[in-house]
DNA sequence: TCGTCAATAT
DNA sequence: TATATTGACG
């Protein structure tokens, strides 16, 4: 360790080089006193060996070429590393993989190509500095300050980590192999999602190590997630401090007429990014009629729903429909469909003229201190009793044999945005047309979008199939807004003004 | 050993 | 800026 407090240091490094070849044993004993390295050449790797029992404290390190005659480098290394702790550097003429592998797997530090370069050579006291880190203990360290045993074994870890790509890939330049750690992006949605579903599963068990086995990620540390988990902790509080509030993206946007742009889509830009549940939850059996009058995109239908469900809106829920989704009658609640259907089945949407927009039927993800609805009495009642000025019912009791909605998951989620579609049910030859009062996702504040959920369904009129004004005219659903001549009103309004008392304080 | 926080580094 | 690392403390 001496050396390491030397101010000149690396001079001075004791370098023991074994090489069978003369030519070569001179090249390399030139370059390493070009370093001021203390070098002990020799032409024998059983010399080498000899060498180093009389004293391993002699060395500090090894640099042996591979083939040689009575022992070749591989052989040497396996011996050096079954006897002592020294680092050992190969060298060979070969630089192909399977070479260079085998000598890291048998414990190498490095792999140099022959004729090594003056750089090379130069940098070769970091593995020495590597070892004796990874080597040393508390008492070791007087020159460190104390408390900082786990971060050295957080360095351990890191480094044992990066050295496995760090040497394949044959680099070495002037840093310590511990740059290379790999970044992970916590605006992935989905690794977020995987986040923020193990935090909620775990519940006051939400710690690091938890979070980390219950996501499965690879290249995830627990370090990472403590990082992660301190910011989100920071957010949550920072929400929780300013409940009920409604962001500047609630209830007046969402008009076709006269509007900017739809509400959904001005949050999808103020927010950067959408929240995508990882699960696949149809609802079936509904097709919207926006009045929001968002184009269906890649980019802006997920985020009304985690995944959207279309349903072709110009003809009817039958049997076609059932063939087409093979899979709603194996589960009548839900079902998976996969994203060609799903996107087969927006185009028949988006080509019948209609803007189509989507829901889904549970909430997978949200946020459970703005769910509950004791929070909001007033409204659960009106839920329940119907007597609400807007639409809001339970749509198991206002559709008489009808199991659409049964699994619907209804969530007073009185928080940020408010939004309404109108919808279409078709069923046999019917069709219900609803207003569909959803909450709209809101940033969590990390970026991404929390699953929406649905308050209410209501239906608005029923009738049968080949009175579908919908079809020709799907403006006709929307009633014009007397405060807002000339454009649409929709039940965001309704929705807006009913939460409003509960938005004071 | 781990969880957490604030500070700092990358 | 977002993410990672670190030191200190319990």
């Amino acid at each position: 360790m001496e050396f390491i407090n030397n101010d000149k240091f690396p001079e001075g490094l004791r370098v023991l080089a074994v090489d069978d070849s003369s030519l070569c044993l001179k090249l390399l004993e030139a370059l390493l006193k070009k370093c001021r390295y203390e070098v002990t050449a020799t032409l024998s790797a059983n010399a080498a060996l000899g060498l180093l029992r009389k004293n391993k404290k002699n060395f500090d390190i090894v640099i042996t070429d591979v083939q040689m005659d009575e022992m070749n480098g591989f052989e040497l290394l396996k011996t050096i590393g079954l006897e002592m702790d020294i680092p050992v550097i190969m060298m060979s003429t070969s630089g192909d993989y399977e070479t260079v592998m085998k000598g890291i797997e048998h414990g190498a530090c490095d792999y140099l190509v022959k004729p090594p370069s003056l750089k090379e050579i130069q940098n070769i006291w970091q593995h020495v500095v590597r070892l004796k880190k990874n080597k040393s203990t508390l008492s070791d360290l007087d020159t460190e300050k104390k408390g900082t045993e786990r971060n050295l074994k957080r360095r351990n870890s890191n480094q044992t980590k990066s050295n496995e790509d760090e040497d394949s890939s044959h680099s070495s330049d002037e840093l310590l192999p511990n740059q290379k750690r790999t970044r992970i992006s916590w605006a992935d949605p989905e690794l977020h999602a995987k986040f923020v579903e193990a935090f909620y599963k775990l519940g006051d068990k939400a710690v690091p190590s938890k979070i980390l086995a219950e996501m499965n990620v690879q290249g995830l540390t627990r370090e990472k997630v403590a990082s992660h988990l301190q910011k989100y902790r920071k957010i949550l509080e920072k929400q929780s401090k300013k409940p009920n509030s409604i962001t500047a993206f609630n209830g007046m946007s969402g008009r076709l007429r006269n509007s900017t742009f739809p509400s959904l889509f001005n949050l999808q830009f103020q927010n950067g990014r959408n929240y995508l549940s990882s699960s696949h939850t149809y609802h079936r059996g509904t097709s919207q009629l926006s009045h929001h009058g968002v184009t269906p995109n890649a980019s802006n239908r997920s985020f009304v729903n985690p995944r959207p469900h279309f349903l072709p809106s110009t003809q009817p829920y039958t049997s076609q429909y059932s063939s087409t989704l093979g899979t709603i009658n194996q589960n009548p609640q839900k079902m998976q469909v996969s994203d060609s259907t799903m996107q087969n089945l927006h185009n028949q949407t988006y080509a019948s003229g209609l803007n189509a927009q989507t829901f889904s039927s549970t909430s997978k993800l949200f946020d459970p201190h703005m769910v509950s609805s004791s929070k909001f009495p007033e409204y659960n009642a009106n839920i329940h009793s119907g007597t609400s000025n807007f639409p809001f019912g339970e749509a198991s009791n206002v559709l008489p044999n009808n199991n659409l909605f049964d699994d619907l998951t209804y969530y007073p989620m009185l928080d940020h945005a408010s939004s309404s579609n109108l919808n279409t049910v078709f069923q046999n030859d019917y069709t219900f047309n609803m207003t569909h009062s959803t909450l709209s996702g809101y940033d969590d504040g990390m970026r991404n979008m929390v699953a929406p959920t649905i308050p209410s369904t209501n239906v608005m009129e029923s009738r049968s199939v080949d009175q579908i004004p919908s079809l020709e005219n799907p403006l006709a659903f929307l009633e014009t807004d007397s405060d807002h001549l000339g454009s649409y009103s929709s039940a965001d309004d309704d929705l807006s003004a009913a939460i409003r008392p509960y938005q004071q304080q």
